[in-house]
DNA sequence: ATTTATACTTACCGAAAAGAGAGTGTGGAC
DNA sequence: GTCCACACTCTCTTTTCGGTAAGTATAAAT
């Protein structure tokens, strides 16, 4: 596939307002940043979890953006979080048809990004080394 | 289509190694920026641009953030960038074919995100309001 | 001689994000 | 009585982000 024809497949996408561009813009950097990606991988994996396992799978998280991030997930309905009245607590966490829906959607760039990402590598180190001889 | 048959399609993904995963997920987080974004979608549209035409399509970017994010595509090869040896000085821009793939890749995003957003907004109103009533 | 146009680059500063690490509540095991 | 488990929550410090504004280079137009 070209680079004309590919663009052209994408210039028949609708054109949408201004105002809901804003919107979508503000959702798509809202969600897709690090941990919510990740977060949302693993609990398409793992269907359910607790706060704990969440964090020992997230390596390199600290508590406090797990806290957050999971809370803003659940401020945006892309998971659940269930509180067992216990001692010591128990939360759990899952993701709605909402966050499953977005899961999928991401595929299409988690694939790109898998099958593109030595391209990317080669880019950058072309970038460094033209850089270095000036 | 219910929450379970979903998770079920996105279960068959092939697994990928932890080190590809964090590769890929650094990819993403830097790609999915919003201003990366919107060039993105700018020169999917207009094929090729100078650095005035970008800077005042991107409206709310300063020169700083552009000259930046323009900066990091090209080093990620998403973006060519030439330069005529003219005065005043005249600079293009254009999407790499490896960047209209990633254009292509987020419309499964932007058309999830513009498809939900409303719902999206519902469950920040459920969600402030919940917490209010406590 | 001065202004204009273009595409930056640099320096500075305040705001916001993020990491580290300690503290909290409580019931049951020891 | 003490300790542990778990899911936070709070404070403090560091890092990063991003905006403003000024400066640069140069040829052509006035």
């Amino acid at each position: 596939m070209t680079a004309g024809s590919l663009r052209d497949d994408l210039k028949t996408l609708p054109d949408t307002s201004p105002e809901v561009d804003r919107l979508v813009t503000e959702i798509i950097s809202r969600v897709a940043d690090k941990w919510t990606m990740l977060l949302i991988e693993i609990l398409t994996e793992r269907e359910c979890c607790r706060f704990g396992e969440l964090f020992r799978a997230c390596e390199g998280i600290s508590q406090k953006m797990l806290t957050q991030t999971l809370r803003a997930m659940e401020r945006d309905g892309l998971v659940t979080r269930t509180v067992y009245p216990v001692v010591p607590p128990k939360v759990e966490y899952r993701l709605t048809d909402l966050g499953l829906g977005l899961s999928k959607a991401f595929c299409g760039v988690w694939h790109w990004a898998e099958a593109h990402f030595e391209q990317i590598e080669q880019a950058r180190r072309d970038y460094a080394a033209k850089a270095e001889n000036e």
